[in-house]
RNA sequence: GCGGACGUCGCAUAGCCUGGUAUCGCGCCGGAUUUGAAAUCCGGUGGUAUUUACCGCGGGAGUUCAAAUCUCUCCGUCCGCGCCA
């Protein structure tokens, strides 16, 4: 949610944002007019509250003195007052709950950096790292390599809990194991808190991470207690911070956290989300910064750096690319994705996403910083390590030997027992 | 799940019984003093606004002219009992 003063004070960046994107202005327009009537009606309520403090000031001298008539005059002066305050007060909160859904819906202000286009095919490319892999064989898709090696198993799945889950079997679960393992470590020695948080949340908080198309497309509800299971560590996370106002010297504070993911994945359908690529539940790894606003942008570097420096330590081949104005989002101003090859389909897939979300979480959560004016809100920072089924499948189809089995990247072996290579599960 | 105590500005705390202007301290910010620092002194430190006003005492509702204060309810914390990986 963009800050209320921006639109009083500087629509016009709202509007340039929203040119840049293609947005027709109208709830721009919206939210100005209704913030004027709400500060109207609002304004008016109080001068009759003042009223009638004013006048109810003598009430209590004029009750112990005994005094019943002024008693009664004031109490009469007060009555006429209360229902216009009531009335007034009914239609402010009105205008202001219609603003702020509004504002919620507008889209966080992007980065100049960001490049101008309608879809992912805008994206641009950012860098460019390792090679592709040579293959003296056919490659094999990730989704014939889990088959043939037993490593997972979906029609069980299916059968007890629905499409799109699976079981992890055998060494390519072990490695998923070393991958949680490896990444925590990893990043956890560059200054993050390793957390393990709550994956599930309730409503109000989760309203303020998320976009609220997300509650009936991704997200889980779990009744009776109306909780959802949280689609990424980012959420409870960046959450965790609510209605807190924080010191400047606790600023930065960095986290590296691990959850199981959930994601309903309403309408995904198609070739390239077979086997474990597309999945209902997945582990993530997830590095989250909360900073100084004039810090957030080194920050973003920094985190893209972790994950160059990451994955390239696994060996993969991916690219860095610059996700565009037509593929952001509402919630980020500046996003990065890391996308892998993949040999089998020759394409390049998401398999990180890296985003300044600017003070547009910190708004909607009231999460502040304590300055010599006042308080203001923070920025946060998130970026995937490592989200280990996509990490599986990029590991899969580019270590990828010609009898099916997968080499163990080198930095991987030693967590799990000196393993070089995943054999196949027997059942 | 049962019983009891409790929830007050960033932290800590008074006010609650007996309804009538949000208390003291710490921390933080600014200023004075200082070569600099500490110490000391002064001022400021919840939200909103058409800037001196209005709203705020975990959330919601009720009683009342008036609620931090009384009642109900929900949420949370702590203690004891029960259950439990």
């Amino acid at each position: 949610m963009l800050d209320i003063r921006m639109f009083r004070e500087h629509a016009d960046v709202i509007r340039a944002d929203h040119d840049k994107r293609g947005l027709s202005h109208d709830s721009i327009d919206d939210v100005i007019r209704l913030d004027e009537e709400w500060r109207k009606s609002q304004y008016d309520a109080d001068q009759l509250r003042r009223k009638r403090n004013e006048a109810a000031r003598g009430i209590a001298a004029a009750k112990k003195a005994g005094d019943d008539a002024t008693f009664a005059q004031i109490k009469a002066e007060v009555d006429a007052i209360a229902s216009e305050i009531e009335a007034l007060g009914i239609q402010a909160d009105s205008q202001q709950a219609e603003r702020d859904l509004i504002r919620m819906s507008i889209p966080n202000i992007l980065h100049a950096s960001v490049p101008k286009g309608e879809d992912d095919g805008g994206n641009t490319q950012h860098s460019m790292h390792g090679s592709k892999p040579n293959f003296d064989f056919e490659p094999r898709t990730h989704n014939d390599l889990i088959e043939a090696n037993k490593w997972v198993d979906l029609p069980r799945a299916a059968k007890i809990a629905g499409s799109r889950f699976f079981f992890l079997k055998g060494d390519l679960a072990r490695m998923e194991l070393a991958l949680q393992q490896y990444a925590v470590d990893f990043i956890a020695s560059r200054g993050y808190t390793f957390v393990q948080p709550p994956v599930m949340m309730n409503r109000q908080a989760y309203e303020g991470v998320t976009d609220l198309e997300d509650f009936e497309s991704v997200m889980y509800n779990v009744q009776p207690d109306g909780l959802y299971t949280i689609a990424t560590s980012e959420h409870p996370l960046t959450a965790m911070f609510m209605d807190e106002v924080i010191e400047p010297s606790q600023l930065p504070i960095k986290i590296v956290g691990v959850s199981p993911c959930f994601r309903r994945e309403v309408g995904a359908h198609g070739q390239g989300d077979k086997g474990i690529w597309r999945v209902h539940q997945f582990t993530k790894i997830e590095q989250i910064i909360i900073s100084h606003p004039d810090e957030s942008w080194d920050f973003h570097e920094e985190l893209l750096t972790n994950c160059v420096e990451l994955w390239d330590s696994l060996g993969i081949h991916y690219e860095v690319v610059n996700i565009c104005t037509g593929d952001m989002g509402t919630v980020a101003a500046k996003k990065y994705d890391l996308e892998a090859w993949l040999p089998a389909r020759e394409e390049y897939k998401e398999i990180v996403s890296c985003s300044n979300c600017t003070d547009y979480q910190a708004n909607r959560l009231r999460m502040r910083y304590r300055t010599a004016e006042g308080n203001s809100a923070v920025h946060t920072l998130n970026s995937t390590a490592v989200a280990t089924s996509r990490a599986l499948v990029a590991i899969m189809e580019q270590n990828q030997l010609a009898d099916g089995r997968v080499r163990v990247p080198d930095v991987l072996q030693s967590y799990m027992g000196d393993t070089e290579t995943l054999e196949p599960c027997n059942w």
